[in-house]
DNA sequence: ACATAATGCAACCAACTGGTTGCATTATGT
DNA sequence: ACATAATGCAACCAGTTGGTTGCATTATGT
């Protein structure tokens, strides 16, 4: 999975709910998730499938209901992601301050 | 801004690469950004204006061309949501965890 | 003054997204 | 066996997105 996509799953306040949930185990299967969203049962649905898409999210069918469950490696690949680019800025920031002290006062 | 609304601008590989760039300070201005990314200046133009609109990029006219800097406070917003995420997940899981053991093998 | 570089604005288009509704399917409890 | 709970599938729709092109504007260098 690219970044990118992992972003895009996230980008939606629906999906970001969804995950929330999951992640702080308030419900875990298809039916709770969809609750008290905003949307239709199938409205949520959609959402929670871009979410597997993006391999945020796994599903596990039991019978007549179906588990969902966090994809903790793909959520740290995003973090890892921003990090990296923070550090980059870092060190960016890092580089002009050292320039501007070689240059500046040379007294 | 949200959480959402700065994951969904992060969501897309051509604003991601823009965002690489910024960071690394590969380039700076409008011109230099809109260059080799696949489409037209008009639409790099497009893309860059999302990350403005979600804070990520901050825009500096100075005469003729155009500075493009990154907002490290959004950046770390959204960092710092992942990293909650990642611990609300953690804790659960630590949870299941503390529950298997003081239920499982109490020999 | 003039050519040109760096940019903005607007119209347009196809494809995708986010949502709905209706109906079908498959387990489960009694 | 039957009612119902949990879900899937598909059609449909409006709005957004990602891209284009054409033309206008404003600084800059010579």
């Amino acid at each position: 999975m690219s970044a990118a996509s992992i972003y895009k799953a996230l980008g939606d306040p629906i999906r970001l709910e969804i995950v929330r949930r999951l992640a702080s185990c308030n419900s875990s299967t298809l039916g709770e998730l969809s609750q008290d969203l905003g949307v239709s049962r199938q409205g949520a649905r959609k959402q929670i499938q871009v979410l597997v898409s993006a391999q945020l999210v796994h599903l596990t069918q039991c019978g007549r209901i179906t588990e969902a469950r966090l994809d903790h490696a793909t959520l740290q690949q995003a973090q890892q992601h921003l990090d990296q680019l923070g550090k980059l800025w870092d060190q960016r920031l890092q580089a002009l301050k050292d320039y501007a002290e070689s240059h500046d006062n040379d007294t």
